[in-house]
DNA sequence: ACCCAGGTGGCCC
DNA sequence: GGGCCACATGGG
């Protein structure tokens, strides 16, 4: 069992995701901040409510009053904290280059992965799926779900986020598409997993299952 | 009435 | 380096 044919299964199970859910780039940016550990139906109302008062854009978020969008992203949850980090990334997309995400993205995958992380509120996760699903580039999104799964598979012992970032890349090709899909996948059979049961790994892949139940004698579901 | 969600940063040791 | 904790709404 490798991570191509962890992918193949999923895959077939669950069909192309096709992420991220946005209309532009920015948006993307905007909808990473907002769904820090908040389902993706409460970051989608918040991100609705922006819409409509026309504020994904960096020069609208820029100048907006942070109560007024505090009281935007209320449904997305931890709303106070999560409009301080939207406007810690566009203070920095102005002050260092000119407002505009295609200067940021003309460095490097490194140098902007760098620069990303060094922005309060953007961490390991949020930084990745920028550089993926925003820039384009090929670096690997981890989350909750990628460790607990490939854990309970046996495939990786190191649960810190650079280790398991690793791994994919070294043991994928490193192909933008891919990833995208392969993250997306993850997520979607996380939330068919059990958080709390290291032995339950209900998901409605057969031979998954199998695998799975084999590994870690799961009867659950 | 719990539990959880596509995390992050600040503190403490 | 690791272990807690606050942050907060909405759905099961």
């Amino acid at each position: 069992m490798n991570l191509l044919e962890v992918y193949e299964k999923l895959l077939d199970a669950f069909g192309e995701q096709n992420w991220w859910p946005a209309d532009d780039e920015f948006e993307v940016i905007v909808g990473a901040i907002l769904t820090q550990q908040a389902s993706w139906k409460n970051a989608e109302k918040a991100i609705k409510n922006l819409k409509q008062h026309r504020m994904l854009r960096s020069e609208a978020l820029h100048k907006v009053d942070i109560k007024k969008l505090e009281e935007l992203i209320k449904p997305s949850g931890f709303y106070r904290v999560k409009a301080k980090r939207l406007k810690s990334f566009v203070d920095f997309l102005f002050e260092k280059y000119d407002g505009k995400l295609e200067k940021l993205f003309s460095l490097s995958m490194k140098d902007l992965r760098r620069e990303l992380l060094s922005i309060n509120g953007i961490g390991n996760e949020t930084a990745d799926s920028i550089v993926l699903y925003s820039a384009g580039k090929p670096s690997f999104v981890v989350d909750a779900y990628t460790i607990r799964i490939f854990s309970r598979l046996g495939l990786i012992k190191e649960k810190k986020y650079e280790k398991v970032k690793d791994f994919f890349e070294k043991n994928l090709p490193r192909n933008v598409d891919l990833y995208k899909e392969y993250h997306a996948l993850i997520v979607e059979l996380g939330k068919n997993i059990c958080k709390v049961k290291p032995k339950c790994f209900s998901c409605p892949l057969n031979k998954w299952c199998e695998y799975a139940n084999s590994a870690n004698n799961c009867a659950e579901k």
